[in-house]
DNA sequence: TCAAAAGTGTTGTCGGTACACCCATGG
DNA sequence: CCATGGGTGTACCGACAACACTTTTGA
Protein backbone atom coordinates (compact mmCIF):
# COMPACT_ATOMS: atom_id res chain seq x y z
CA UNK A 1 0.00 0.00 0.00
CA UNK A 2 1.41 3.57 -0.80
CA UNK A 3 -0.03 4.88 2.56
CA UNK A 4 1.30 2.18 4.77
CA UNK A 5 4.33 3.29 6.94
CA UNK A 6 4.63 -0.19 8.34
CA UNK A 7 5.24 -1.78 4.55
CA UNK A 8 7.39 0.69 2.95
CA UNK A 9 10.57 -0.06 2.48
CA UNK A 10 14.05 1.55 4.29
CA UNK A 11 17.14 2.49 2.81
CA UNK A 12 20.29 3.54 3.58
CA UNK A 13 21.06 7.40 3.18
CA UNK A 14 24.22 8.63 3.02
CA UNK A 15 25.91 12.25 2.40
CA UNK A 16 28.26 13.41 0.50
CA UNK A 17 30.38 16.53 0.50
CA UNK A 18 31.96 18.01 -2.33
CA UNK A 19 34.55 20.76 -0.89
CA UNK A 20 35.85 23.56 -3.07
CA UNK A 21 39.11 25.20 -2.21
CA UNK A 22 41.34 27.67 -4.23
CA UNK A 23 44.84 28.68 -3.79
CA UNK A 24 47.70 29.65 -6.39
CA UNK A 25 47.51 26.58 -8.72
CA UNK A 26 43.63 27.11 -9.64
CA UNK A 27 40.22 26.12 -7.88
CA UNK A 28 40.17 22.30 -6.04
CA UNK A 29 38.55 19.79 -4.38
CA UNK A 30 38.90 17.92 -1.28
CA UNK A 31 39.14 14.14 -1.86
CA UNK A 32 39.73 11.20 0.63
CA UNK A 33 41.00 7.65 -0.31
CA UNK A 34 38.37 5.31 0.77
CA UNK A 35 39.45 3.00 3.77
CA UNK A 36 37.17 0.49 3.32
CA UNK A 37 35.23 -2.14 0.60
CA UNK A 38 34.45 -1.72 -1.95
CA UNK A 39 36.45 0.34 -4.07
CA UNK A 40 38.90 0.79 -1.24
CA UNK A 41 41.94 2.80 -2.40
CA UNK A 42 39.83 4.79 -4.56
CA UNK A 43 39.82 8.54 -4.15
CA UNK A 44 36.50 9.23 -3.40
CA UNK A 45 34.26 12.63 -2.19
CA UNK A 46 34.10 12.83 1.90
CA UNK A 47 30.99 10.70 2.56
CA UNK A 48 29.05 8.83 5.20
CA UNK A 49 25.94 7.42 6.26
CA UNK A 50 22.83 9.51 7.84
CA UNK A 51 22.21 8.25 11.61
CA UNK A 52 18.42 8.34 12.71
CA UNK A 53 18.77 10.90 15.09
CA UNK A 54 20.12 13.43 12.91
CA UNK A 55 19.49 16.17 10.02
CA UNK A 56 20.90 15.99 6.93
CA UNK A 57 22.76 19.18 7.30
CA UNK A 58 24.32 17.81 10.51
CA UNK A 59 25.08 14.88 8.60
CA UNK A 60 27.22 16.58 6.83
CA UNK A 61 28.53 18.95 9.09
CA UNK A 62 29.68 15.90 11.39
CA UNK A 63 31.27 13.83 8.56
CA UNK A 64 33.80 16.51 7.39
CA UNK A 65 34.67 17.39 10.62
CA UNK A 66 35.67 13.13 11.19
CA UNK A 67 37.52 12.97 8.09
CA UNK A 68 38.90 16.39 7.72
CA UNK A 69 38.66 17.77 11.37
CA UNK A 70 37.09 20.52 9.73
CA UNK A 71 34.69 22.25 12.02
CA UNK A 72 31.38 24.27 11.64
CA UNK A 73 31.93 24.35 7.51
CA UNK A 74 28.61 25.83 5.58
CA UNK A 75 27.19 23.44 3.84
CA UNK A 76 24.52 23.87 0.88
CA UNK A 77 22.11 21.15 0.12
CA UNK A 78 23.08 20.27 -3.78
CA UNK A 79 20.89 17.66 -4.48
CA UNK A 80 19.71 13.72 -3.75
CA UNK A 81 21.36 10.84 -6.04
CA UNK A 82 19.05 7.89 -6.07
CA UNK A 83 20.12 5.30 -8.94
CA UNK A 84 19.58 1.71 -8.18
CA UNK A 85 23.17 0.36 -8.64
CA UNK A 86 24.99 3.60 -7.89
CA UNK A 87 26.07 1.38 -4.52
CA UNK A 88 26.72 -1.78 -5.11
CA UNK A 89 26.63 -2.90 -1.79
CA UNK A 90 23.03 -1.95 -0.76
CA UNK A 91 21.07 -0.01 -1.70
CA UNK A 92 22.10 3.73 -0.44
CA UNK A 93 20.65 7.15 -1.59
CA UNK A 94 22.90 10.12 -1.12
CA UNK A 95 22.26 13.79 -0.26
CA UNK A 96 25.03 15.54 -1.74
CA UNK A 97 26.20 18.49 -0.09
CA UNK A 98 28.90 21.40 -1.10
CA UNK A 99 30.84 24.17 0.64
CA UNK A 100 33.47 26.26 -0.45
CA UNK A 101 36.49 27.06 1.70
CA UNK A 102 40.01 28.67 2.34
CA UNK A 103 42.80 26.10 1.85
CA UNK A 104 45.10 28.54 4.14
CA UNK A 105 43.08 28.68 6.93
CA UNK A 106 42.39 25.17 6.96
CA UNK A 107 44.98 23.22 5.15
CA UNK A 108 47.58 22.59 8.11
CA UNK A 109 48.32 19.40 9.26
CA UNK A 110 44.48 18.55 9.41
CA UNK A 111 44.15 17.84 6.35
CA UNK A 112 46.79 15.59 6.12
CA UNK A 113 46.39 14.08 9.86
CA UNK A 114 43.30 12.31 7.81
CA UNK A 115 44.58 11.62 4.85
CA UNK A 116 41.92 14.50 2.67
CA UNK A 117 44.23 15.43 -0.17
CA UNK A 118 43.13 18.47 -2.81
CA UNK A 119 42.90 18.13 -6.45
CA UNK A 120 42.94 20.20 -9.18
CA UNK A 121 39.60 20.16 -10.30
CA UNK A 122 41.23 20.84 -13.63
CA UNK A 123 42.48 17.34 -13.60
CA UNK A 124 40.44 15.34 -10.63
CA UNK A 125 41.04 11.78 -10.95
CA UNK A 126 38.41 9.62 -11.67
CA UNK A 127 35.78 9.21 -8.31
CA UNK A 128 33.62 6.30 -7.08
CA UNK A 129 29.85 5.23 -7.66
CA UNK A 130 28.28 8.74 -8.78
CA UNK A 131 30.72 10.93 -7.50
CA UNK A 132 31.79 12.43 -10.88
CA UNK A 133 28.57 13.48 -11.43
CA UNK A 134 27.53 14.97 -7.72
CA UNK A 135 31.00 16.75 -9.07
CA UNK A 136 30.29 18.31 -12.27
CA UNK A 137 26.52 19.29 -10.48
CA UNK A 138 28.42 21.26 -8.23
CA UNK A 139 30.96 23.11 -10.23
CA UNK A 140 27.84 23.88 -12.57
CA UNK A 141 25.79 25.09 -9.06
CA UNK A 142 29.30 26.78 -8.27
CA UNK A 143 29.28 28.88 -11.36
CA UNK A 144 25.60 29.54 -10.74
CA UNK A 145 25.64 31.02 -7.43
CA UNK A 146 28.70 33.19 -8.65
CA UNK A 147 26.11 34.67 -10.39
CA UNK A 148 23.89 36.04 -8.42
CA UNK A 149 26.17 35.96 -4.59
CA UNK A 150 29.63 37.33 -4.27
CA UNK A 151 32.12 34.91 -4.14
CA UNK A 152 35.41 34.93 -2.48
CA UNK A 153 35.31 35.26 1.23
CA UNK A 154 34.75 31.89 1.79
CA UNK A 155 38.09 30.74 -0.65
CA UNK A 156 40.25 33.44 -0.02
CA UNK A 157 43.20 34.17 2.51
CA UNK A 158 41.81 37.36 4.70
CA UNK A 159 43.90 40.01 2.52
CA UNK A 160 44.41 39.41 -0.98
CA UNK A 161 44.97 41.04 -4.74
CA UNK A 162 42.49 42.05 -7.51
CA UNK A 163 44.67 39.20 -9.60
CA UNK A 164 43.76 36.26 -6.60
CA UNK A 165 39.92 37.66 -7.05
CA UNK A 166 40.12 37.77 -10.88
CA UNK A 167 41.78 34.40 -10.98
CA UNK A 168 39.54 32.78 -8.23
CA UNK A 169 37.09 33.70 -10.82
CA UNK A 170 38.51 32.59 -13.79
CA UNK A 171 38.56 29.54 -12.29
CA UNK A 172 35.15 29.42 -11.42
CA UNK A 173 33.66 30.37 -14.60
CA UNK A 174 37.11 28.82 -16.49
CA UNK A 175 37.23 31.19 -18.51
CA UNK A 176 39.47 34.57 -19.07
CA UNK A 177 38.15 38.07 -17.73
CA UNK A 178 39.14 41.27 -18.78
CA UNK A 179 40.95 42.66 -15.93
CA UNK A 180 39.36 46.32 -16.40
CA UNK A 181 36.23 45.52 -16.57
CA UNK A 182 36.55 42.56 -13.11
CA UNK A 183 37.74 45.49 -11.15
CA UNK A 184 35.07 47.97 -12.23
CA UNK A 185 32.62 45.69 -12.05
CA UNK A 186 33.53 44.90 -8.48
CA UNK A 187 34.22 47.74 -7.08
CA UNK A 188 30.82 49.24 -8.23
CA UNK A 189 29.87 45.94 -5.94
CA UNK A 190 31.38 47.87 -3.21
CA UNK A 191 32.06 45.16 -0.53
CA UNK A 192 36.20 45.45 -0.97
CA UNK A 193 38.43 47.29 1.76
CA UNK A 194 41.53 48.37 -0.03
CA UNK A 195 44.49 48.36 2.11
CA UNK A 196 47.18 50.30 3.09
CA UNK A 197 49.48 47.43 2.36
CA UNK A 198 51.09 45.78 -0.69
CA UNK A 199 52.09 42.78 -1.81
CA UNK A 200 55.85 42.58 -2.85
CA UNK A 201 55.42 38.99 -3.80
CA UNK A 202 54.50 39.04 -7.14
CA UNK A 203 56.15 41.58 -8.37
CA UNK A 204 58.29 44.63 -8.32
CA UNK A 205 56.14 47.51 -8.08
CA UNK A 206 53.82 45.69 -5.80
CA UNK A 207 49.75 45.21 -5.85
CA UNK A 208 47.34 46.76 -3.01
CA UNK A 209 45.74 44.10 -0.85
CA UNK A 210 42.44 44.37 -0.09
CA UNK A 211 40.04 42.40 2.28
CA UNK A 212 36.16 41.92 1.98
CA UNK A 213 33.69 44.24 4.04
CA UNK A 214 32.04 41.37 5.84
CA UNK A 215 29.09 43.94 6.56
CA UNK A 216 28.61 44.82 3.37
CA UNK A 217 29.35 41.60 1.78
CA UNK A 218 26.58 39.96 3.87
CA UNK A 219 24.54 42.35 3.34
CA UNK A 220 25.00 41.52 -0.39
CA UNK A 221 24.83 37.82 0.62
CA UNK A 222 21.00 38.30 1.26
CA UNK A 223 20.00 40.12 -2.05
CA UNK A 224 20.48 38.10 -5.13
CA UNK A 225 21.98 40.08 -8.00
CA UNK A 226 23.16 39.66 -11.55
CA UNK A 227 26.95 39.79 -11.88
CA UNK A 228 27.62 39.47 -15.52
CA UNK A 229 31.18 38.17 -15.92
CA UNK B 1 31.13 3.05 12.39
CA UNK B 2 31.08 5.71 9.95
CA UNK B 3 31.83 3.36 7.23
CA UNK B 4 30.29 0.48 7.68
CA UNK B 5 27.19 -0.68 5.80
CA UNK B 6 25.69 -2.82 8.48
CA UNK B 7 25.69 -0.62 11.15
CA UNK B 8 23.98 2.23 9.36
CA UNK B 9 20.33 3.36 10.27
CA UNK B 10 17.68 3.22 7.63
CA UNK B 11 14.87 5.42 7.20
CA UNK B 12 11.76 5.52 5.09
CA UNK B 13 12.05 7.84 2.49
CA UNK B 14 9.41 9.75 1.26
CA UNK B 15 8.61 11.70 -2.35
CA UNK B 16 6.38 14.35 -1.70
CA UNK B 17 4.89 16.73 -5.06
CA UNK B 18 4.12 20.13 -5.87
CA UNK B 19 2.13 20.53 -8.62
CA UNK B 20 1.38 23.99 -10.22
CA UNK B 21 -0.83 25.37 -12.40
CA UNK B 22 -2.24 28.23 -14.05
CA UNK B 23 -6.01 29.49 -14.66
CA UNK B 24 -7.95 32.89 -15.17
CA UNK B 25 -8.07 32.82 -11.66
CA UNK B 26 -4.48 32.59 -11.11
CA UNK B 27 -1.65 30.27 -10.11
CA UNK B 28 -2.91 27.10 -8.23
CA UNK B 29 -0.94 23.83 -6.73
CA UNK B 30 -2.84 20.73 -6.30
CA UNK B 31 -3.35 18.89 -3.19
CA UNK B 32 -4.77 16.10 -1.62
CA UNK B 33 -7.15 15.49 1.57
CA UNK B 34 -5.14 12.64 3.40
CA UNK B 35 -7.19 9.58 3.76
CA UNK B 36 -4.54 7.98 6.42
CA UNK B 37 -3.53 8.43 9.71
CA UNK B 38 -1.85 10.88 11.52
CA UNK B 39 -3.92 13.92 10.03
CA UNK B 40 -6.21 11.97 7.76
CA UNK B 41 -8.68 14.76 6.60
CA UNK B 42 -5.89 17.58 6.33
CA UNK B 43 -4.57 18.74 3.27
CA UNK B 44 -1.38 17.36 1.56
CA UNK B 45 0.72 17.79 -1.13
CA UNK B 46 0.67 14.09 -3.05
CA UNK B 47 2.77 12.29 -1.43
CA UNK B 48 3.95 8.76 -0.55
CA UNK B 49 7.20 6.49 -0.24
CA UNK B 50 9.95 5.25 -1.88
CA UNK B 51 10.35 1.57 -3.03
CA UNK B 52 13.26 -0.22 -2.64
CA UNK B 53 13.82 -1.05 -6.80
CA UNK B 54 13.02 2.60 -7.67
CA UNK B 55 14.77 5.77 -8.57
CA UNK B 56 13.51 9.11 -7.04
CA UNK B 57 12.62 10.50 -9.93
CA UNK B 58 10.20 7.30 -10.79
CA UNK B 59 9.15 7.51 -7.96
CA UNK B 60 7.68 11.05 -8.01
CA UNK B 61 6.09 9.60 -11.10
CA UNK B 62 4.06 7.11 -9.86
CA UNK B 63 2.96 8.97 -6.97
CA UNK B 64 1.54 11.44 -8.98
CA UNK B 65 -0.09 9.04 -10.93
CA UNK B 66 -1.58 7.12 -8.28
CA UNK B 67 -3.43 9.64 -6.63
CA UNK B 68 -4.49 12.35 -9.78
CA UNK B 69 -4.02 9.39 -12.71
CA UNK B 70 -1.45 12.12 -14.52
CA UNK B 71 0.54 10.35 -16.52
CA UNK B 72 4.09 11.46 -18.07
CA UNK B 73 4.33 14.40 -15.94
CA UNK B 74 8.12 15.52 -15.97
CA UNK B 75 9.48 17.13 -12.46
CA UNK B 76 12.16 18.72 -11.00
CA UNK B 77 13.63 17.84 -7.87
CA UNK B 78 13.63 20.61 -5.13
CA UNK B 79 15.34 19.57 -1.79
CA UNK B 80 15.57 17.43 0.79
CA UNK B 81 13.53 17.85 4.04
CA UNK B 82 14.80 15.78 7.10
CA UNK B 83 14.04 17.69 10.27
CA UNK B 84 13.68 14.80 13.06
CA UNK B 85 10.29 15.15 13.71
CA UNK B 86 8.86 16.53 10.58
CA UNK B 87 6.64 13.25 10.40
CA UNK B 88 5.31 12.22 13.98
CA UNK B 89 4.72 8.62 12.89
CA UNK B 90 8.02 7.49 12.46
CA UNK B 91 11.57 9.36 11.09
CA UNK B 92 10.73 9.85 7.34
CA UNK B 93 13.11 11.83 5.06
CA UNK B 94 10.88 13.73 2.13
CA UNK B 95 12.27 14.25 -1.36
CA UNK B 96 10.37 17.07 -2.77
CA UNK B 97 10.00 17.51 -6.58
CA UNK B 98 7.98 19.91 -8.42
CA UNK B 99 5.97 20.41 -11.85
CA UNK B 100 4.13 22.71 -13.51
CA UNK B 101 1.17 21.71 -15.60
CA UNK B 102 -1.72 22.64 -17.56
CA UNK B 103 -4.61 22.71 -15.65
CA UNK B 104 -6.91 22.35 -18.62
CA UNK B 105 -5.52 19.13 -20.49
CA UNK B 106 -5.98 17.69 -16.68
CA UNK B 107 -8.61 18.75 -15.20
CA UNK B 108 -11.01 16.40 -16.38
CA UNK B 109 -12.95 13.92 -14.14
CA UNK B 110 -9.22 12.33 -13.33
CA UNK B 111 -8.39 14.96 -10.69
CA UNK B 112 -11.89 14.17 -9.27
CA UNK B 113 -11.75 10.71 -9.25
CA UNK B 114 -8.84 10.61 -6.98
CA UNK B 115 -10.00 13.83 -4.32
CA UNK B 116 -7.03 15.59 -5.62
CA UNK B 117 -8.47 19.52 -5.96
CA UNK B 118 -6.98 22.63 -7.11
CA UNK B 119 -6.08 25.23 -4.77
CA UNK B 120 -5.15 28.88 -5.27
CA UNK B 121 -1.38 29.55 -4.16
CA UNK B 122 -2.20 32.62 -2.52
CA UNK B 123 -4.94 31.13 -0.44
CA UNK B 124 -3.81 27.86 0.07
CA UNK B 125 -4.93 25.77 3.11
CA UNK B 126 -3.03 25.13 5.83
CA UNK B 127 -0.54 21.80 5.04
CA UNK B 128 0.48 18.79 7.03
CA UNK B 129 3.77 18.41 8.50
CA UNK B 130 6.39 20.71 6.57
CA UNK B 131 4.71 21.05 3.21
CA UNK B 132 4.32 24.52 4.33
CA UNK B 133 7.67 24.76 3.83
CA UNK B 134 7.77 22.76 0.75
CA UNK B 135 5.41 25.03 -0.99
CA UNK B 136 7.33 28.18 0.00
CA UNK B 137 10.84 26.82 -1.86
CA UNK B 138 8.97 25.48 -4.63
CA UNK B 139 7.16 28.93 -5.65
CA UNK B 140 10.44 30.08 -4.75
CA UNK B 141 12.64 27.97 -7.13
CA UNK B 142 9.45 28.52 -9.97
CA UNK B 143 10.05 32.52 -10.29
CA UNK B 144 13.85 31.32 -10.35
CA UNK B 145 13.07 29.19 -13.10
CA UNK B 146 10.96 31.53 -14.63
CA UNK B 147 14.23 34.08 -15.04
CA UNK B 148 16.13 31.36 -16.61
CA UNK B 149 13.82 29.74 -19.20
CA UNK B 150 10.70 30.20 -20.51
CA UNK B 151 7.52 29.36 -18.51
CA UNK B 152 4.22 28.82 -20.22
CA UNK B 153 4.13 25.80 -22.36
CA UNK B 154 3.66 23.37 -19.65
CA UNK B 155 0.85 25.77 -17.62
CA UNK B 156 -0.62 27.40 -20.64
CA UNK B 157 -3.61 25.83 -22.84
CA UNK B 158 -2.60 24.92 -26.66
CA UNK B 159 -3.10 28.60 -28.04
CA UNK B 160 -3.15 31.24 -25.82
CA UNK B 161 -3.65 34.92 -25.71
CA UNK B 162 -0.58 37.89 -25.14
CA UNK B 163 -3.16 38.59 -22.29
CA UNK B 164 -2.81 34.97 -20.49
CA UNK B 165 0.94 34.54 -20.71
CA UNK B 166 1.07 38.35 -18.89
CA UNK B 167 -1.04 37.33 -16.08
CA UNK B 168 0.77 33.89 -15.77
CA UNK B 169 3.82 35.59 -15.71
CA UNK B 170 2.60 37.86 -13.28
CA UNK B 171 0.98 35.19 -11.18
CA UNK B 172 4.38 33.82 -10.56
CA UNK B 173 6.17 36.70 -9.71
CA UNK B 174 3.18 38.16 -7.85
CA UNK B 175 3.74 41.57 -9.19
CA UNK B 176 2.46 43.66 -12.37
CA UNK B 177 4.58 43.87 -15.45
CA UNK B 178 4.39 47.11 -18.08
CA UNK B 179 2.40 45.03 -20.79
CA UNK B 180 3.99 47.02 -23.75
CA UNK B 181 7.51 45.94 -21.91
CA UNK B 182 6.79 42.18 -21.76
CA UNK B 183 5.63 41.75 -25.02
CA UNK B 184 8.06 43.32 -26.58
CA UNK B 185 10.71 41.29 -24.49
CA UNK B 186 8.62 37.70 -25.34
CA UNK B 187 8.79 38.55 -28.71
CA UNK B 188 12.50 38.95 -29.10
CA UNK B 189 12.88 35.35 -27.33
CA UNK B 190 11.08 34.21 -31.06
CA UNK B 191 9.15 31.32 -29.43
CA UNK B 192 6.28 32.16 -30.59
CA UNK B 193 3.71 31.52 -33.06
CA UNK B 194 0.73 34.39 -34.32
CA UNK B 195 -2.33 32.56 -35.90
CA UNK B 196 -4.93 34.17 -37.71
CA UNK B 197 -7.26 32.98 -35.54
CA UNK B 198 -8.89 35.29 -32.61
CA UNK B 199 -10.05 34.70 -29.13
CA UNK B 200 -13.43 36.98 -28.91
CA UNK B 201 -14.13 35.82 -25.72
CA UNK B 202 -12.41 38.58 -23.93
CA UNK B 203 -13.00 41.49 -25.87
CA UNK B 204 -15.00 43.18 -28.92
CA UNK B 205 -11.95 43.99 -30.78
CA UNK B 206 -10.91 39.87 -30.06
CA UNK B 207 -7.40 39.01 -29.13
CA UNK B 208 -4.43 36.96 -31.36
CA UNK B 209 -3.86 33.35 -29.91
CA UNK B 210 -0.43 32.19 -30.00
CA UNK B 211 1.10 29.09 -30.09
CA UNK B 212 4.42 28.19 -28.75
CA UNK B 213 7.12 27.17 -31.17
CA UNK B 214 8.06 23.64 -29.48
CA UNK B 215 10.91 23.41 -31.35
CA UNK B 216 12.46 27.32 -30.87
CA UNK B 217 10.69 26.66 -27.29
CA UNK B 218 13.03 23.86 -26.62
CA UNK B 219 15.74 25.38 -27.85
CA UNK B 220 15.09 28.13 -25.14
CA UNK B 221 14.94 25.39 -22.43
CA UNK B 222 18.83 23.98 -23.29
CA UNK B 223 20.39 26.95 -23.03
CA UNK B 224 19.91 29.67 -19.27
CA UNK B 225 19.55 33.15 -20.60
CA UNK B 226 18.63 35.83 -18.24
CA UNK B 227 14.94 37.19 -18.32
CA UNK B 228 14.61 40.24 -16.22
CA UNK B 229 10.93 40.89 -15.64
C1' DT C 1 67.42 50.04 -19.10
C1' DC C 2 64.32 46.64 -19.37
C1' DA C 3 61.18 43.11 -18.02
C1' DA C 4 57.02 42.17 -15.52
C1' DA C 5 53.06 43.08 -13.38
C1' DA C 6 50.00 46.97 -11.70
C1' DG C 7 46.92 50.33 -12.53
C1' DT C 8 43.71 53.10 -14.96
C1' DG C 9 39.14 55.43 -18.84
C1' DT C 10 36.53 55.92 -22.86
C1' DT C 11 33.31 54.68 -26.23
C1' DG C 12 29.70 52.19 -28.57
C1' DT C 13 26.03 49.12 -28.16
C1' DC C 14 22.31 46.80 -26.18
C1' DG C 15 18.76 45.97 -23.23
C1' DG C 16 15.62 47.68 -19.63
C1' DT C 17 12.27 50.87 -18.10
C1' DA C 18 8.98 54.36 -18.17
C1' DC C 19 5.38 56.08 -20.33
C1' DA C 20 0.27 57.33 -23.51
C1' DC C 21 -2.39 57.09 -27.34
C1' DC C 22 -5.15 55.10 -31.16
C1' DC C 23 -7.84 50.96 -32.85
C1' DA C 24 -11.61 47.86 -33.57
C1' DT C 25 -15.84 46.23 -32.29
C1' DG C 26 -20.38 44.90 -30.22
C1' DG C 27 -23.76 46.64 -27.70
C1' DC D 1 -21.41 56.60 -30.10
C1' DC D 2 -19.10 54.82 -26.50
C1' DA D 3 -17.08 51.59 -23.39
C1' DT D 4 -13.84 47.90 -23.31
C1' DG D 5 -9.85 45.63 -23.96
C1' DG D 6 -6.21 45.17 -27.84
C1' DG D 7 -2.36 46.76 -29.85
C1' DT D 8 1.65 49.61 -30.72
C1' DG D 9 6.64 53.11 -30.37
C1' DT D 10 9.94 56.32 -28.34
C1' DA D 11 13.32 58.29 -25.45
C1' DC D 12 16.42 57.96 -21.61
C1' DC D 13 19.63 55.54 -18.92
C1' DG D 14 22.61 52.24 -17.04
C1' DA D 15 25.30 48.09 -17.73
C1' DC D 16 28.36 45.45 -20.47
C1' DA D 17 32.13 44.70 -23.80
C1' DA D 18 36.00 45.95 -26.29
C1' DC D 19 40.05 48.01 -26.19
C1' DA D 20 45.91 50.12 -24.94
C1' DC D 21 48.95 52.76 -22.68
C1' DT D 22 51.56 54.47 -18.57
C1' DT D 23 53.71 53.46 -14.03
C1' DT D 24 56.80 51.36 -10.83
C1' DT D 25 60.85 49.20 -9.48
C1' DG D 26 64.15 45.30 -8.77
C1' DA D 27 67.43 42.97 -11.25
Amino acid sequence: MLNSYSSADKVLLAVDCIIFGFDSEGLKILLIKRDFEPEKGKWSLIGGFLKKDEVLDSAAIRILDSYTGLQDIYMEQLHAYSEIDRDPVERTISVAYFALINIENHNAELIKNYHAQWFSVANAPKLIFDHDTMLRHAIRRLRYRTSIKPVGFELLPEKFTMRQLLELYEAILSKELDKRNFISKINSLDILIKLEEKDMMSSRKGSYLYTFDKEKYDAKLLNDFVLNL
